[in-house]
DNA sequence: TTATATTTTTAAACACTGTTCAATTACATT
DNA sequence: AATGTAATTGAACAGTGTTTAAAAATATAA
């Protein structure tokens, strides 16, 4: 009686080939730009059929969303081993970058595009983990610097708010090529130095 | 012979009618949403007639980008009133931030979409003028904070990449509604928050 | 004023888009 | 072999940006 479940599974590898696909045409070319004929081009089914695994476009966009958070927070899962709240810190903030300028078009659709959201903020909490890991990660150790005395009478909330928004800055001004024009020289190393400032600013002592 | 300038101008007039047509409706749903029909509805024209005053969509984007440049450039101009360039930094900072969030459909229009970037970019430099402006307006703030001692050994290009960054993460954050889950509470004033806590940072003494 | 030339405007067409749906095909169970 | 269910299809709908030939409006010249 195993047809059910070998069933099963052949969907699920259809459902499976349809996100590759997808993925490879929104990272290559856009998620605006790319179509659902694209994407059943792609994988030799007709346009009709994607929407037997997935509701609508949306709804492919945020199962590879997922997708993301996942691969970031296991970049992530070395910091546990960094003892060093301070240390730690600064590790996140690296990784996150390089995660970022390693996978330009993965970050854009996670932290940058507006596509999904009202998607997001709309499903249920269960598959807002991840975000939402990665963020008290953060949080949690910024609370450690505190404690430590890094961050003397810092508000715990706002802080890894700002931190967390100067490597975004960073990489979305980046990867939105804002900075282009004004920054035309030194375009591969500014995010780099940019974050070594902001290390180097983290540094200093409390007053 | 004033025909010649007559007709120059109603042709000014509709350009002009397109371009606040566009923007109500570009602000109103968002520029992908926004068709060329659209515009042209708002203005009772044929959707072919717009094309007589902008090559393409793209080309209407590119002068609500422009203005949207100025308006900011013209917030700014009360800060060369201002003598201390830590404070003057400070309040450049307030400024962007109060920009943003009083506007922000037209600071994700200028900042965070991508659409017309390729545009942009190819577009001679006159035209650029206004973006480069603001930067060097940083650019020259942070300078003379270098050589007042509040940034001992910074890297004046980096550090301004750096600043900006800061407060452009914050607002993109919050327009992008990244922060609505993982900072449920807290959302009318976490900017503000995090915007303090940087110049809280900014404020504490070179090593 | 009439004829010519130029500019502005239009409607129709083209090749796309996301999505829906009735009909067909494929397949497992009885 | 017949039945019922699930997967797949292709056509259709209403929309998109853009092009273009024709028409209308206007300006210039005779």
């Amino acid at each position: 009686m195993g047809v059910a479940e070998r069933k099963e599974r052949e969907k699920e590898l259809l459902r499976e080939q349809i996100l590759t696909a997808a993925k490879t045409l929104f990272l290559e070319k856009g998620v605006e730009k790319t179509s659902i004929r694209n994407i059943a081009d792609l994988i030799e089914y007709s346009p009709g059929s994607i929407y037997h695994y997935f509701k609508d476009k949306n709804e492919i966009f945020h199962a590879l969303h997922q997708g993301g958070f996942q691969q970031l927070m296991g970049k992530m899962e070395v910091l546990i081993t960094i003892p060093n709240p301070m240390t730690r810190l600064k590790a996140m903030g690296s990784i996150y970058v390089e995660f970022a300028l390693e996978n330009p078009d993965m970050y854009d659709l996670m932290f940058i595009k507006e596509a999904p959201m009202e998607h997001v903020s709309n499903s249920n909490d269960e598959q807002w983990k991840e975000g939402f890991g990665t963020f008290n990660f953060l949080r949690a150790t910024i609370k450690e610097c505190i404690l430590e005395g890094y961050f003397q009478g810092h508000d715990q909330e706002a802080l890894s708010f700002m931190v967390w928004s100067t490597v975004h800055g960073m990489v979305s001004l980046h990867i939105r090529r804002r900075c282009e024009v004004v920054l035309a020289d030194r375009q591969d190393t500014i995010v780099k130095d940019g974050l070594n400032e902001f290390f180097s600013i983290l540094d200093r002592p409390s007053s």
